[in-house]
DNA sequence: CACAATCGCGAGCATTTGCCCATAGCCTGA
DNA sequence: TCAGGCTATGGGCAAATGCTCGCGATTGTG
């Protein structure tokens, strides 16, 4: 049964992936997998935790907890809603992404599994490269997967939340990164950046998206733009002090979720947030410092749809 | 949208699919699930336990394991087949059904998420009930869900393993389940079954769907057919002596995958099989008894798709 | 109203699992 | 060819888990 084949990255995932069936669909503890596999009891444990870890194993809980019904329906009426989803907490780790991000992947999911083209338009952040790796692999090649923003400090490094390459190599889907630094250094650059054939393309796609998919960012000084780097501290304290609210693909809004006519929104090199009308817009977000920036977005109707967990929907409710 | 509170059994499987979360999503020990929900350990593990068997965790695995992917390749090359999938073994259970059953969820769940009417037929048996098991809860009543045989012994008790009622309630689907024996007592039986409105309207249907998933049955003492007991073990050993091979929604057939023309088969009550060139037909079959019957069915083009697991692709294709 | 059957609960214990560590094989570069 | 470092392996142990048992509560029944 067991075989050695050639490329051992292969056959190491290969074996996980076998080790992961044993252990989770036919139910065999770590001992009989060992036996079965033709190999020690802790490596049998190591291709079952590498099977974890590489998120071949993916888990999904299959029931409307009323709590999270109860969540969406409130939230779904309070705003409008076109996406809505509520997912449980765990009170000790609020931050958790795992659960939105299970969330996201399957609303993904179901417009990937259309056989007419779609255009999905993504943002960055670290709730949607989590939710990307918990798509399934799949074949998908007549959809068009395009980024929002580019991913780009304006020094030419990367910044590690790319989700739009992870998907499209996923998904099998064609693709098209921003190419472009998500702030410019000024209005003349910005300009000049613009004026690409391919950057103009890209954001056309943008605004032809059928789901457009966005982290909301706080601002205070653990913003997202604040920590990596896009943004200096005393530009930080500066929009808290213009009375700014939250942030989605760098676009900085108020409390009433209106763009604001501020220095650093000048520079911002995303595409223009998408009109109401076209394709759901679900914002992507947990967290109690969320909370104000994801309620603006929504007051604002920047977003119209929302994948959150119950901890940040009960804030959200709460006035 | 939430259904009746109160009701023990709701907040009880609550609990559980809440469990089972923080266990298997946000990876917490039974131990801080029990602080969190406020119950006692014990009863945290009974919570999550509970969440297993009642099904409300559901396990995937996402790799092409190389040694699957192969004989995929090699049953589809030789039988031109239109839906192939082959999924581990477990060695020492050869006969589970977690395993296809979760492959042909997933073949039932594409066709579901089409936006568009689909037609999907199935058969009986415990391979389908399985399968049912493994489908999320979803809405869909855009599709239809038509059984293409009874599910009623002759004296008018029902058998287990009915599939239509069960999938349709959770996927929300209308369907049509088929109201008749499996076998009428005599032909003449069989024609007044047959001149009713209901039963020729289901059997049209039948013929109009488009997916097709049908358990493969063997011919032999062991065989569903008499161990549910629709034949006698003189009528089977007759069979056998005639050349039977196997049995699809009861229609006997030949090592050529022939239906026969037998006596058994002249009160067989179920839709005839579909006919090649419409959707496709998936045959759902694993174990060892059961080779000849899938490779008679491959072979007379009976079924065009198969959902099978690794012990048994070899085994068909060892000549 | 009393009794019996059933169910859920928590204690205790055997099994399973996760992880650290010492070791041995293997690759790299001089 | 050999030293040095790196990675994979299996032993051992503590933590986590699953299971059985006996108790008490609750529900149904005569």
């Amino acid at each position: 049964m067991s075989q050695s084949r050639f490329t051992p990255e292969t056959t190491r995932l290969d074996d996980a992936a076998r080790a992961g069936w044993l252990y989770y669909v036919a139910g065999n503890t770590q001992d009989e997998i060992a036996k079965k596999l033709g190999v020690s009891r802790q490596s049998a444990q190591r291709l079952v935790s590498l099977a974890v870890s590489e998120k071949l194993v993916k888990v999904r809980l299959d029931h409307p907890i009323a709590r999270c019904m109860d969540l969406s329906g409130a939230l779904s009426e309070r705003f409008g809603l076109r996406v809505i989803e509520v997912v449980p907490s765990d009170p000790s780790v609020p931050e958790l992404l795992t659960g939105i991000a299970i969330a996201a992947a399957a609303v993904l999911e179901k417009t990937l599994k259309s056989p007419e083209e779609k255009i999905i338009a993504l943002g960055t952040g670290r709730a949607l490269r989590a939710c990307v790796e918990q798509l399934p692999r799949m074949d998908c090649p007549q959809h068009r997967i395009v980024s929002r923003l580019g991913n780009m400090m304006s020094d030419g490094s990367a910044t590690p939340y790319n989700a739009v390459i992870r998907m499209a190599e996923r998904v099998g889907a064609r693709h098209y990164p921003y190419p472009l630094p998500v702030v410019a250094r000024d209005e003349e650059e910005l300009r000049v950046m613009h004026g690409q054939e391919a950057v103009r393309h890209t954001m056309e796609l943008c605004t032809r998206a059928d789901l457009t998919l966005v982290g909301v960012g706080q601002i205070g000084l653990n913003a997202p733009l604040r920590v990596d780097g896009f943004m200096t501290a005393e530009e930080m304290e500066a929009l808290m002090a213009e009375g700014a609210a939250g942030e989605i693909t760098s676009w900085v809004y108020d409390a009433d979720g209106r763009v604001m006519d501020c220095a650093f929104n000048r520079r911002v090199a995303s595409a223009p947030l998408p009109v109401p009308g076209s394709g759901p817009v679900v914002g992507l977000a947990v967290g109690k410092d969320k909370a104000g920036a994801i309620r603006a977005a929504l007051h604002g109707r920047l977003i119209n749809g929302l994948i959150t967990d119950e901890a940040t929907a009960e804030r959200l409710l709460k006035q």
